[in-house]
DNA sequence: CTTTCATATGAATGGTTGTTCATGTGTTTA
DNA sequence: TAAACACATGAACAACCATTCATATGAAAG
């Protein structure tokens, strides 16, 4: 029990149960798949333009108007969301229009309000 | 001089739709909140050492050996997890004992995992 | 008390990132 | 055709961040 839990030189005896986890822990690629993923939720203007897609879709202009930010500073920001494939587009003439890529977008940032509020 | 009105067709059309899903906007507060806590999350060691408390406690100077990441790295990831109130802890002694403070950990970090398999 | 061990922390640094500015692309209209 | 419009994009810059290094706590053992 715990006389085989004893440190020695940080790292000595609990090769067993390092070893245990580490066979359980997610190969690297989807470590690195997840960390982008919520590496890309991590900023406010994004959090701020999935919020305003979950209702309806939208096109640039009129989020860089509801977040009174520059159509510049939306437009990179959707790049970002696109390549996560949070959101996607379809184009009607000069417009594009933006919307969440699926519910499950929704699910995630509950999630995370539910985390906040307790 | 609304330097975010300079698209006039686009901005002119929709004012009635961006006020409405500007209304269903969650405060900026819990968009600050909620965009820090994403960004804990959008780390590869902060994940890995999450994954890794999600089986069971661990002490820090485990987490490294099963990270090959120094105590110190480790020490300072874990402070990151502790302030967005993500994992918990215990003192054994000269040992602390890590661990996530909740079952809504899992789901969130399960949730990540569903999004970028599909 | 002194040493050793596990962990915490401050400072420094190299790398990353969000916004701005200027410009380019593609579409519609005059 | 040319002009106007909606959007995309490259470069630059400041702000931020994860790790390293050195050092500081704090607890148990000698």
């Amino acid at each position: 029990m715990s006389e085989f839990n004893e440190h020695k030189q940080c790292g000595g005896k609990n090769i067993e149960k390092v070893a245990q986890i580490g066979a359980m822990m997610p190969v690297e690629e989807e470590i690195y798949d997840i960390a982008e993923l919520f590496k890309v939720l991590g900023d406010q203007t994004r959090v701020k333009i999935l919020f305003s897609l979950i209702r309806d879709e939208m096109c640039v202009c009129d989020i860089a108007e509801l977040l009174e930010m520059t159509q510049s500073a939306i437009s990179h920001q959707l790049r970002v969301l696109k390549q996560a494939r949070l959101v996607k587009y379809r184009r009607e003439g000069k417009t594009v229009y933006y919307s969440v890529s699926d519910e499950h977008v929704a699910t995630i940032l509950s999630m995370g309000m539910e985390h906040i509020t307790e």
